[in-house]
DNA sequence: CTAGTGACCAAGG
DNA sequence: CCCTTGGCCACTA
């Protein structure tokens, strides 16, 4: 509630992705108009911890690997999340990434 | 205003 | 296959 607009934006798209799907940072950032600043969406989710119905494990990197497990709490918190909604996840790596992947542009 | 940083992406050596 | 470089832009000190 005082400088948030590009976060805001994040939050917003975070919030609407599926149960049991996943997007990617360049994804939201395009669905922003902000393709090519993948780096400011990533970003944002370090900032969402400020909120609380974000689900930022259900944001990768373009590769589907959980990059960003390091930021949680635990080590496995972020796999045990996804696993939790039938996703599944080797090495930090997601499984089927591309039939899970869910494009903002495309379902929005 | 300046400088530093960052959970990315893509290309090149 | 690994590392570096460039780009891009918002936030913080």
């Amino acid at each position: 509630m005082s400088s948030e607009g590009f976060f805001e934006q994040v939050y917003k798209v975070a919030k609407q992705i599926p149960h049991g799907r996943i997007t990617s940072y360049g994804a939201i950032a395009k669905y922003l108009g902000q393709a090519g600043s993948a780096r400011m969406v990533g970003w944002a989710m370090n900032a969402s911890g400020k909120q609380e119905n974000v689900p930022a494990h259900r944001v990768v990197n373009r590769n589907g690997l959980l990059t960003g497990k390091h930021h949680f709490e635990g080590t496995n918190l972020m796999q045990q999340l996804l696993e939790s909604e039938g996703i599944e996840i080797i090495e930090n790596q997601i499984q089927n990434f591309e039939a899970l992947f869910w494009d903002p542009m495309k379902e929005l």
